[in-house]
RNA sequence: GGAAGCUUAGCUCAGCUGGGAGAGCAUCUGCCUUACAAGCAGAGGGUCAUAGGUUCGAGCCCUAUAGUUUCCACCA
């Protein structure tokens, strides 16, 4: 056994301790017929990734849930992993080969995917070690990996079937393109932000040569592709003119002038242009009106060879060059600043490109329906509850997801083409013959999106498809997942309805939602901004238990929380405090002891600390149930420093100093609540608290597979307990008022108590002379102890004769406004009691709790009378 | 345009199904009392954004208003 050192220094064992776990095989989940299985699938950081705070965060709640789950008796499998992020990968290998100048196209596909696994070998495991710092109890046996074999055959049975279904197309048409990673993207990944732009008034003439109609554009580049103008039905302006065609400036299109609703006649010129190849909504106009959809850039965003003013020009340059040639011809009319949102790839930011391609889509009305109704009736629920309203408002207005990404990482479609016949066959098989022409097929070149395959996460990474899959048997569906709210679209959304449509399940009875972890003065932490702080640099210097209480201490599920140091400090503090307790028990200890447990004679301190930490150990239990880890944490750190450490260790060193049976006892009672504490910290706080238990137990066991405290009845004296409480609230009462009178400690004074509950207070006896000061102590029934200090408790007038201090004026004054105060609280509950309101219609606990409180204050009073009455002698 | 959150002590935030407002930090006063100065004992500090309403009773429920943050949609 080795001794705690004189200092908390986590450094010094937080990665022996975890070392310790994973060589015991504590995390690993066994299928125990004999146990509820719970199961947390991880969120699967991306390879790419760097851990974060809002990692942190994440894991922490995961960790301190499957923690919690395995003590209480369940088979708790915390299934980690991490995600290939598609699109963030491809940069980067991309953005490595740039330096050494080399290209995608150069090295060819093949080549190209060496490189990347190569890349994912060598830098894929790197979050994962950043997760272990943390502690996070993963079975790491159990990792998995979204590319990886299992998962990549769920992902083209998925599609296959998708496919068979209907639930699948391909088809041209108009998507978010990235022309920097130069693929399409979903409607989730593009992000909108305000940008200052121009609203530019441009003359179309008729082309009979009548006139001219007004329109304006904040990208007059997609002039080019324009192939109407469009107005409103019922706009009397313009009424003459539909069915007339106008001549396009600068490409001499003729071009028809369309009425359609979905143009305002009140915005801008009641004119608009219809670019169906290059703005979704013209897109909707052009079919409606069977136009014909021409596009104008490549998939760099540069101008078509169709235009060979513009040609090669990308479209700003295009925009610039084709401003000036409209204004050269005099179509130009006017130039407007203009602030408007703009859409952007949400990995690299680049301005997305709105563009007609023909695309991979999932046909999202009959999925979204059941993941709808899954959380209306309440199988999957939200924690907060709010965040369904979220959820339901995005379900009830998808639209098709487009999956396919031109890019070369990630899950190749399982689609085959015929060069020849041109016929199409989806198979989950390597290749394909054609049927028709025997001859092999061309494998679609496009990639799937990254959150498809996380879409199947719950199930995939348990052995699905395979139904038979024994983990797949025992442990789905999963039960918590724990996510921010940024990703419910990308991700909590599509394992709903994934898992629905593939297993029939839900894939999780309870989403748990966090916010985000932002900076000291509340901004997001980003790269940009240069804010982030790096938690592996925040548990160098506090260690990963300051960490993660700081974490989940004081913070409701949902909410955004701070970053602020000084709360690790605290935390920090705490451990200390921690630490330096389990030290006094220690040192105390004697080196026969024997720990049998709660012995038989406890004395009434005892009984009070096992009841009160009886009563937390049940609310606890309350509170995790209801995911309110951050009230739970609070009630665990004000027991262990104010109940257990401010009181009880105080309270038990006169029996310790005495030696013999009464310290014996002492002590059993001080290492059973210590253990109690400490398993109920655990969760919390895993390093420190394995760390003295192990140091506590000599090595038995690991306090991550003991007994999670529960409340327990037998352990309940509740009455002794608020018997004892008389104790604690005088000596309360006197430190408060030497305090006020400026006494230090080391002046002793005697004490007399004046008390109808001499029984109690003479077992306190030792206890006025330890924790108050008091040189002796006198109990008794009346005293008349002249020019004393008073102090008046419910249940004794204490007297503290330092009549050298008293003044007579002063004390009096005080008790005055003693008075005061205990007659507002007679006038209060009277009140209450007199009216006939609160009799008639509240509770009898109420009613009840009343009386006894208004008994207590009269109680007082009659005190502090009888005291004013000796003063003023 | 639609939706949600937040507004509680100087600061950062808790506050469970409505029953006389809490923590940490900061401030002030004492204290090296041999587990801990990363500490101990005390103190001060709040018309719980505003205005109505429901209720015997509202920080909590309802309505409106103001400020603030965020999400969604996207009118060219």
């Amino acid at each position: 056994m080795h001794e705690l050192q004189k200092t908390y220094e986590p450094k010094a064992f937080e990665d022996r301790i975890y070392r310790y776990w994973l060589d015991k095989g504590c995390f690993k989940a066994e299928r125990d017929p004999q146990k509820k299985p719970y199961t947390i699938v991880i969120p699967p950081p991306n390879i790419t990734g760097q851990l974060h705070m809002g990692h942190a965060l994440d894991e922490t709640l995961q960790d301190i849930l499957i923690r919690w789950k395995r003590m209480s008796g369940y088979s708790a499998l915390w299934l980690p992993g991490t995600d290939h992020a598609a699109i963030a990968t491809e940069a980067k290998i991309v953005e490595a080969m740039r330096k050494e100048g080399i290209t995608k196209e150069s090295i060819g596909r093949e080549a190209f995917m060496e490189r990347a696994w190569a890349w994912k070998k060598q830098y894929g495991g790197r979050i994962v070690e950043q997760l272990k710092k943390l502690g996070s109890s993963c079975d790491w046996s159990r990792e998995r990996f979204t590319m990886d074999e299992g998962c990549s055959k769920a992902v083209k049975d998925v599609f296959v079937k998708y496919y068979n279904k209907g639930l699948i197309y391909r088809g041209e048409r108009i998507i978010n393109w990235c022309p920097h990673c130069r693929t399409s993207l979903s409607d989730a990944e593009v992000v909108y932000s305000e940008q200052a732009g121009h609203f530019w008034h441009i003359r179309y003439p008729l082309t009979d040569g009548t006139g001219y109609v007004e329109i304006a554009t904040t990208r007059p580049e997609t002039l080019l592709g324009d192939t109407a103008v469009a107005v409103n039905p019922d706009d009397d302006r313009y009424k003459d003119i539909v069915g007339k065609t106008l001549t396009l400036p600068l490409v001499g299109r003729e071009i028809p002038v369309v009425a359609d609703e979905y143009v305002e006649k009140d915005f801008g010129t009641g004119c608009v242009k219809i670019t169906p190849a290059h703005d979704p909504n013209d897109f909707e106009v052009g079919l409606r009106h069977g136009l014909p959809v021409i596009n104008v850039m490549t998939d760099d965003a540069r101008i078509t060879d169709d235009y060979p003013d513009y040609a090669g020009m990308d479209r700003y340059e295009a925009r610039k060059k084709i401003v000036e040639d409209l204004e050269k011809g005099g179509f130009l009319v006017k130039v407007d600043d203009y602030a408007h949102n703009v859409g952007e790839c949400y990995r690299c930011g680049t301005t997305v490109e709105p563009r007609v391609s023909t695309q991979w889509f999932v046909r999202m009305k009959e999925l979204a329906q059941p993941a709808i109704d899954a959380v209306r009736n309440g199988d999957t629920k939200f924690v907060p509850a709010r965040f369904d309203k979220i959820y339901f408002n995005w379900l009830e207005n998808i639209r098709d997801w487009c999956i396919s990404r031109q890019i070369w990482w990630g899950h190749r479609i399982p689609a085959f083409y015929c060069d020849d016949c041109g016929k199409m066959t989806v198979s989950a098989e390597e290749s394909c013959t054609c049927e028709c022409c025997g001859k092999p097929m061309r494998q679609d070149p496009d990639t799937l999106d990254t959150w498809f395959s996380s879409a199947l996460w719950p199930f995939s990474t348990l052995g699905w498809p395979d139904t038979d899959a024994e983990d797949f048997k025992y442990f789905y569906p999963t039960n918590t997942l724990v996510t921010g709210y940024d990703i419910i679209f990308f991700w909590v959304i599509r394992m709903m309805f994934s898992a629905l449509e593939n297993t029939g399940k839900v894939p999780f009875d309870t989403v748990l939602i966090h916010g985000l972890v932002r900076d000291e003065q509340g901004r997001k932490m980003s790269k940009s901004l240069g804010n982030g702080i790096d938690p592996l640099e925040i548990i160098d210097k506090y260690g990963a238990d300051a960490l993660r209480f700081m974490l989940a201490n004081g913070n409701a599920p949902g909410n955004d929380m701070r970053f602020i140091e000084a709360k690790v400090t605290a935390a920090r503090n705490f451990a200390n405090k921690l630490w330096n307790a389990s030290r006094f028990i220690m040192m105390n200890l004697p080196d026969d002891f024997e720990d049998t447990g709660l012995p038989a004679d406890l004395a009434p301190e005892d009984k009070w600390v096992i009841t009160r930490f009886n009563t937390l150990a049940g609310e606890v239990g309350t509170n995790l149930d209801a995911f309110e880890l951050g009230v739970a944490s609070q009630k665990i750190y004000d027991f262990i420093w104010d109940i257990y450490c401010d009181w009880y260790i105080e309270l038990t060193k006169p029996r310790i100093q005495a030696g013999g049976d009464a310290a014996r006892s002492a002590q059993a009672v001080l290492v059973w609540v210590m253990k109690g504490m400490l398993r109920l910290l655990h969760p919390f706080m895993p390093y420190i608290t394995e760390e003295i238990y192990q140091v506590l137990t000599d090595g038995a066991e690991p306090i991550m597979l003991t007994k999670y405290p529960v409340y327990d009845k037998s352990l309940d004296f509740a009455d002794e307990a608020d018997d004892f409480e008389r104790i604690t609230e005088a000596v309360k009462a006197i430190r408060n008022r030497r305090a006020e009178m400026n006494v230090i400690p080391s002046v002793k004074a005697k004490v007399y108590i004046e008390t109808e509950y001499r029984d109690t207070f003479e077992k306190g006896r030792i206890f006025f002379e330890k924790l108050a000061s008091a040189s002796s102590v006198e109990i008794g029934e009346s005293f008349d102890i002249p020019d004393s200090v008073t102090a008046v408790t419910t249940d004794a007038r204490i007297f503290i004769p330092l009549s050298d201090l008293v003044d007579r004026e002063k004390e009096l004054a005080r008790l005055a406004k003693e008075k005061a105060a205990v007659q507002k609280d007679i006038d209060f509950s009277s009140g209450k009691l007199n009216n006939p309101g609160f009799m008639s219609k509240a509770p009898e606990k109420q009613v009840e709790a009343e009386k006894a409180k208004l008994a207590r204050a009269m109680e007082k009073m009659e005190k502090i009378e009888q005291s004013i009455a000796a003063f003023s002698k």
